[in-house]
DNA sequence: TGCTTTGTGTAATAGTTGCTTCATGTCTCG
DNA sequence: CGAGACATGAAGCAACTATTACACAAAGCA
């Protein structure tokens, strides 16, 4: 490899065999680099409650010969910090992608917060607060904002069913459903004929339908008691699924914030299994 | 006065009373102000050919008690200057709900467009653009950036593979991974231990792996060939998601713009097929 | 020429520096 | 319970630090 590895890099690298102290010592040196450029190993021991062998072994467990090498590589990326900024405009013509992808990102959630008004979220957030009933959320398959939203509100509260793949399933899945349940419906231009009438379907037996979609012209408008649009840009050659994401989970962020005793109290039970059924890789 | 004066102000100040080296010393630090931050008497002595008390007589004329008072100065300038274009990132959100959700969220994602620089996503597309093995996507159940990510390359290039549900079934796709088969990990804090275990055995099985993950401590880290860290911010009681994706889609893009061809072909095809389908709602 | 004044470097000093060695404590595993 | 591996801090050391005091040299002025 030509390049030299960069702090992050080297502290991955030096992974499980650091020591708790050690970490606290990564940790510190990664959130801020100027105490590695400018600090001397008594400095940097005190801002971790350390002694000073213990700075030193952590620099030559990265692979430096000590604390002072250590120093220099620190002040050496800080140097193209420095330098960075001016030329990061002119940059390779990868980067065209890049910042394409960037200012589309971020435009595209902004207008999404512009469009959907706190109002729109009150809206939306009011009946899966209340229902007592299910709420099914209905999407294309990959919808990635479905499936926040699905995750979500399944912590939230009970009977929440995120209907996707083959239609023969949602058709069985759908022999639950009964008025007074609340539909999400998120789907945008090119609209799937499945999800539609999925909706409709929902619509008919008479729950609430919630809509999430790109526009008035939207198919699914028809079926909604409640609805609200977002534009959907495109990030190369595919539409960008963050607008909607975003959206939704303010969302659910706005649901938990009605339920509050209820969610902490779902939250801290799911915690607790996860726990228990050994989940998550750190016991 | 409130602020202290800078040090092109002390150099313009003491003016005429400096000595000819003294002005050498001036250009010097006024040219490359990392001189002073880093170097000691010495260096900077030797850099403009004096010796050392010709440098702390000129830190005393310049106003300081002596070089060290000057060098504090010239660290405090330099870490200012490094944290102007990030420290907006830091501004803690307040008020309700969805401003809350609404800042959360673009910071997030601006944010996550300053950890990940071009050079991380040209080392991630690589292998995805150019393997002619199987593309194995790793991630909880359900991870929005994952879905997005094998919704994505599922369209540009076949062989992608996306690993959800329960181990078992995990495990039986996995019998199909072999040596040149390219990894993609997304997993944050509370890293889930299939997550890693999986990407563990397929990076014992020979294949490339990038990660997306939270930091260096990330168990992740260990096993990757390539990978790239981003901030995960709550929006209300959860993690946001949306960094994630908002990386991923950009990836996804880059990929893309790798795979002109062949992308717009597959493209093309899938096109045809879901209209033959039926799969939209408009004929 | 003498006598300051000014600019500079040399030498000495007290304090720090990073680093090594060694001893203490704290786990783990048989 | 005890043996070993491990993480950590205390003490000490050689090298270096900034700073000071002093010596020397050149220039200005009488």
């Amino acid at each position: 490899m030509s390049r030299s590895l960069t702090l992050a890099e080297r502290v991955a690298e030096a992974g499980e065999r650091l020591t708790p102290i050690e970490r606290r010592v990564a940790a510190l040196v990664l959130e801020d680099s100027t105490v590695l450029a400018f600090g001397t190993v008594a400095e940097v021991a005190e801002r971790v409650d350390a002694s000073g062998p213990t700075i030193v072994r952590f620099a030559t467990k990265l692979g430096f010969d000590g604390y002072s090498a250590l120093q220099q590589e620190a002040r050496c990326s800080l140097s193209e910090q420095l330098k960075r900024p001016t030329d990061r405009i002119r940059r390779r013509p990868t980067g065209d992608v890049w910042q394409q992808a960037r200012s589309s990102a971020i435009d595209g959630v902004e207008a999404a917060f512009d469009q959907v008004v706190p109002e729109d979220i009150d809206r939306l957030a009011e009946p899966l607060a209340a229902t007592t009933g299910r709420i099914w959320i209905v999407a294309s398959e990959n919808s990635a904002a479905a499936q926040v939203l699905a995750g979500g509100l399944r912590v939230l509260r009970p009977g929440v069913h995120h209907l996707t793949g083959s239609t023969a399933a949602i058709a069985a899945d759908l022999a639950d459903a009964e008025a007074g349940d609340v539909v999400v419906a998120i789907d945008f231009f090119r609209y799937e004929r499945a999800v539609v009438r999925t909706t409709e379907t929902l619509a008919g037996l008479g729950a609430t339908v919630l809509v999430i979609t790109d526009g008035a012209f939207s198919p699914l408008t028809a079926a909604a008691d409640v609805w609200c649009a977002i534009d959907v840009p495109a990030i190369g050659p595919f539409d960008s699924a963050l607008p909607a994401v975003a959206v939704v989970e303010a969302l659910v962020a706005e649901v938990a914030h009605r339920l509050p005793s209820q969610a902490t109290e779902r939250i801290d039970r799911a915690e607790a299994l996860w726990s228990t059924e050994g989940i998550f890789h750190d016991d």
